[in-house]
DNA sequence: TTGTACGCGTTATCAA
DNA sequence: TTGATAACGCGTACAA
């Protein structure tokens, strides 16, 4: 009891130096200025009927005079249930991805889970940061990640992860994913069924290899001469990434009637790349995207695309989650892709 | 290799166990499988040096097999300095909020912070939601909020806040915000300059009222003939909104030769309008957007628009809420305020 | 190199 | 209605 005191009297002495920023208060100090016990502060502040309401004003007025806040940790350490997932996105500005945060926001808002949120700008290092700091303050982590299985692994120790858009083939963890076969087999049918036989792909660096695997096997199917000299890498995954790929790709195969964008923004960029060279679209090029991002039925003319059902892709890996910590296992195949839907515009 | 097949028969016997979901390992736990004492055990998850390396790895064997992870509530009791921001944005799929988010993030990381996102969806209640939850989890908060500041008070329980786009004379709370006024200014000017005097506006529903304020003012100090009458509301800030208010609006003023949106959407949204109702851009009707999103140069034509430095509004509430924590008085007047920035394009 | 003992801030249990 | 005491899980002097 009175070490007690004594060590609040340092801490009073070491509240007054000025120019330092004082120690925040803890429901001790809240107890001590309000002459009662600990708990009593306890039961004022977290609203319990057990507690006469005068001592209950009292301990309040004190805790608002100290600007008393209770420790999250301490009440963490105490009261299990909070839950916190950690989200990992590659780049904000596409609006895809925000798109996918927003059913992970809802799907986690349900639950009564705190989501919080990283940017790693499509940087390996910066993945690795993510997941190190993750690793420590999330219960789980979802997101996009290009490191492999086992440079995870490492940076994560032992947390659940949820990959978002890697097929359960390419890894280990639990994922979901969208169905790019599907997806793509769609959007060949469509050019085919078009009269397109010189159909070109605009492929994302660090996408996922699915796409272009999917495009040459749907070209090999529908028995056209197309072959990897017919897909151009766009150097980020952008409308300027479109554009500089596109060019490459007209220089390269300047006999193309319709295009393949890995995502929408690289096909808007395609357009805009083609368009500047002379090429009306769709009359001398047809141009195909892949996400459906709203920004489709914006352009002129509008996009024909893939359209993804994001916020379930977002929902789904929350799904996921909860089932990797109620030590259930995860959705597998089909329950866990996201079929894209075809949406035919004026561009293809 | 051998190691992470042994964790996963273990997950499996655990799975078995008809109990239900058992107890996550603690320190003990690991202690006691290894024989050490949990001293040791946090040595060797620390990768702290005073230790036999022999052990280390006896003790890191029996932390996989039970699956153990350092609880951060524990850690964070007695290791201090994690902070904690709670980010609340009105409506992710405006990609104007995305950008907000990525200046946060991205300040926020420097600082070594992690942030929780909130979707409120201009949803008053949620925002309460969101508050009455990051109040407890969060160190402190900052976003885009509707609510009076009583109001706010009220569910903040004393944790700094910033708000975004509220000016201080709105509000008693730090703030960060958008010249409004000064955007407002160069774009009646612009509209002006090139001979129009018949200026409708777009305003948003829940908006900021600045804008709605600069427009008449500007009107009237350009001499206009302009007043309530030449603005419509649009039911909410996006592409629909916009198409919905201006079809409102050229019913009424269908003298209409410019008109200025709320923002990017809606400005967007009126073009397309106008459009169907066969009125040409800009020749028939002039168009001026504000916020510049990237979008506003992918339509046709492009639009004319306000500029404004999203990420860095974003940092700069960071840095509101690094003043507030640090006991500093915060930034006032134009330091916290971003100045918009007129890009002509197509469209007006 | 390893173990003991204590403190971190809060809530729950039980006795007064 | 109130208060003393014991967890909660971890890090860290300090002692062995």
């Amino acid at each position: 009891m009175l070490s007690v005191l004594a060590d609040d009297q340092q801490r009073e002495s070491g509240l007054g130096r000025p120019g330092g920023a004082r120690r925040r208060a803890t429901i001790h100090d809240v107890a001590k200025l309000a002459g009662v016990s600990r708990q009593t502060v306890s039961r004022a502040v977290n609203d319990k009927c057990e507690i006469d309401p005068g001592t209950k004003e009292r301990v309040l007025e004190a805790a608002r005079l100290l600007d008393y806040r209770p420790s999250r940790f301490a009440r963490g350490l105490v009261r299990k249930g909070t839950v916190t997932a950690g989200l990992v996105i590659p780049d904000l500005m596409n609006p895809f991805f925000p798109e996918v945060a927003a059913g992970v926001l809802e799907a986690a808002e349900l639950r009564g889970w705190q989501v919080v949120v990283w940017d790693s700008r499509t940087d390996e290092a910066r993945e690795r940061e993510a997941l190190d700091v993750l690793s420590h303050q999330a219960d789980a982590v979802v997101g996009y990640f290009r490191s492999p299985d086992d440079e995870l692994a490492r940076h994560l120790g032992g947390v659940p992860l949820v990959l978002l858009e890697r097929g359960p083939q390419h890894t280990r963890f639990a994922a979901v994913g969208i169905d790019a076969a599907a997806g793509v087999e769609q959007g060949m049918a469509h050019l085919v069924r078009a009269g397109h036989r010189r159909i070109g792909m605009l492929d994302g660096v660090h996408g996922p290899a699915p796409r272009r695997q999917a495009f040459l096997a749907e070209a090999r199917r529908h028995g056209l001469s197309v072959d990897d000299g017919w897909i151009a890498m766009c150097p980020e995954h952008s409308v300027a990434g479109g554009e500089e790929g596109m060019a490459r790709l007209l220089d390269a195969r300047p006999e193309l009637t319709a295009v393949f964008g890995f995502n929408d923004l690289i096909a808007v960029g395609a357009m805009r790349a083609a368009r500047r060279r002379g090429r009306r679209v769709p009359e001398e090029l047809a141009v195909l995207g892949f996400d459906g991002l709203s920004l489709g039925e914006l352009v002129d003319p509008g996009l024909t695309t893939l359209h993804i059902d994001k916020r379930r892709l977002g929902r789904l890996a929350v799904e996921q989650v909860a089932r990797l910590r109620a030590g259930e296992e995860p959705m597998n195949g089909t329950d866990a892709w996201v079929i894209p839907e075809l949406v035919v515009r004026a561009s293809a």
